[in-house]
RNA sequence: GGUCUCUUGGCCGAGUGGCUAGGCAUCGGUCUGCAAAACCGGGUACGGCGGUUCGAAUCCGCCAGAGACCUCCA
């Protein structure tokens, strides 16, 4: 359907995309853990995925896209004293842990919607899936690569390494780990330090517990993924993506409990997008140097000088590819920021457009550019360089200085608003409420009467209009045979 | 300490063994009553030192700097 290269970290080289059942595909991206607000860094994954997904159904796929919800807490740290992080964060708020859930998924939602990011076909919770959990646990354990003591449940990593290769996502070596593991407390029940727990016995402070037949308590960390992922997409699936981050332990843990409990890997390609970073250093929950959606969009945090709008924040994204990491900086925002006004105005633009007999412009061969961007490991941003060759010709055409027929203007609509909207994701902020067509009319109105002010040469008067129109928010633009404005919404 | 990655012009950010990435900013020009917008054009690069090559920012080595993972993290 297309010639898609995605690069793969399993084989760390740019494959050729063919699916397990054409024209399906599976694709599973690990989602939030709803336990704070959504901060920078998860907009980029989120983004990342959804410019995936979109470009695989417009390349015709049938794509099952499925993105969990993390409301299990995970251990805080890698040992049997470790907190349930939701469970903590419910007894700092006093409130129930599904309530902190409730009201973190909401707000992850609505900060998705704002950046036009598509909801995912099913979005499984954690939580709901415990007896998937434990019956992967129980497979894991019948097939010999899991140890129960005490009412928790690990996963012996050395056993499944002679079988099978552990450390082969992120390239790890067995040895290297045992060396590097720091000594952490509770580690006495584990085998091996890098064994990792598949279930954990709850203690009695512990808040978020369900039965189970070792004991009350929880599902590991790693597993929620591996057993949604194969309950939706099958024991064998084509992508699953994730942040860099994840890499390792959570990906390399699963590709190890999938194989352990199914005899064969389930996953064909790994997408891992990189991070975003503020001044050079990764943005982080456990930094503290994160800068929530919401603070964005109201400018309000001390790093921010002014608000970016949710479509400047997707832009400025884009304008990375996907697995380079992109700096965090108030003049990148700016610049994304007017860039995408330069580029949404072209698309305005090309409504305005007149036909003609000839054309002096090449709209196939800008087309044929565009693809072979996404098709290159979904390169946005030279899709992007050629949309804004894009602009100039829109721009070139607009004043008479190249011209179109009504075949190739066509296409160029078609491609503005394939790439543009479907595509990128890219959408019109500008908010007109229900005043669509009396703001309009009360402005040309306004307009026209300066028109005729200049004719008169009553400049201090058709200034004057013009000024005030300013200052309300709208731009005006004077053209030979009239005039055109926009309202910025500022 | 182990594993890995990166270092591009004022800022952001692509890319390739020889051919203009692009955006923003800046400068000059066209247009305009003046602006704005738009368009055209110009300047500014490939961390340092060696090596391979007819030719390297692109391949190799060394050095310097930055970062990621090794612990929850997108």
């Amino acid at each position: 359907m297309t010639d898609l290269l995605l690069y793969n970290t399993l084989s760390r080289n740019k494959e050729n995309f063919k699916p397990i059942n054409p024209p399906n595909v599976g694709l599973y991206v690990c989602g939030p853990t709803v336990y704070g607000d959504p901060h920078l860094g998860h907009a980029r994954p989120a983004i990342t995925f959804d410019i995936l997904f979109r470009y695989l159904k417009y390349s015709g796929y049938k794509v099952r896209y499925v993105r969990n919800i993390t409301d299990v807490g995970h251990l805080e740290n890698d040992a049997d004293s470790g907190e349930d992080k939701i469970g903590k964060k419910a007894r700092l708020e006093q409130l129930e842990p599904m309530e902190i859930v409730q009201y973190y998924t909401e707000r992850y939602h609505e900060s998705m919607r704002m950046l036009n990011v598509l909801s995912p076909s099913i979005e499984p919770r954690a939580s709901g899936h415990i007896i998937e959990q434990i019956k992967l646990i129980e497979d894991i354990l019948k097939n010999g690569f899991a140890y129960e003591v005490n009412g928790s449940v690990y996963f012996d990593v050395e056993k499944y390494n002679k079988k099978h290769h552990y450390g082969k996502l992120s390239g790890r070596v067995l040895e290297d780990l045992l060396a590097n593991t720091r000594d952490l407390e509770g580690q006495d029940e584990k085998k091996n330090s890098f064994d990792f727990a598949l279930w954990k016995k709850a203690s009695p402070e512990h808040i978020m517990h369900w039965p189970s037949p070792w004991s009350e308590g929880f599902p590991g960390w790693h597993l929620e993924c591996s057993a949604m992922s194969a309950k939706y997409l099958g024991d064998e699936f084509d992508i699953h993506g994730g942040g860099m981050d994840l890499q390792f332990p959570h990906h390399e843990c699963e590709i190890a409990q999938s194989t352990a409990a199914n005899g064969k890997e389930s996953v064909h390609f790994w997408v891992h997008n990189n991070m975003i970073t503020i001044n050079g250093q990764k943005m982080g929950k456990s930094l503290g140097n994160f800068i929530t959606l919401e603070e964005f969009f109201t400018g309000n945090h001390k790093l921010l000088t002014q608000a970016y709008s949710p479509m400047t924040v997707r832009f400025f994204i884009l304008q990375a590819h996907y697995r380079s990491t992109v700096d965090f900086s108030n003049e990148a925002l700016q610049s994304a920021e007017k860039g995408m006004q330069r580029l949404l105005a072209a698309v305005k633009t090309i409504e305005k457009i007149k036909a003609s007999e000839n054309s002096s412009v090449d709209i196939a061969g800008l087309e044929e550019k565009c693809r072979k961007a996404m098709n290159d490991d979904l390169n946005t941003p030279i899709l992007m360089a050629h949309l804004f060759e894009g602009v100039r010709i829109i721009n070139c055409i607009s004043e008479n200085k190249e011209t179109i027929d009504k075949e190739n203007l066509k296409k160029l609509k078609t491609l503005f608003n394939v790439y543009v909207f479907e595509i990128l994701g890219l959408k019109e902020e500008k908010e007109n409420s229900n005043n669509d067509t009396l703001v309009p009319g009360l402005v040309n109105m306004l307009l026209e009467t300066r028109i005729k002010l200049k004719a008169m040469k009553d400049y201090q008067s058709a200034d004057q209009i013009r000024d005030e129109l300013q200052k309300i928010g709208f731009i005006i633009k004077d053209k030979k045979d009239g005039f055109d404005w926009e309202f910025s919404g500022k």
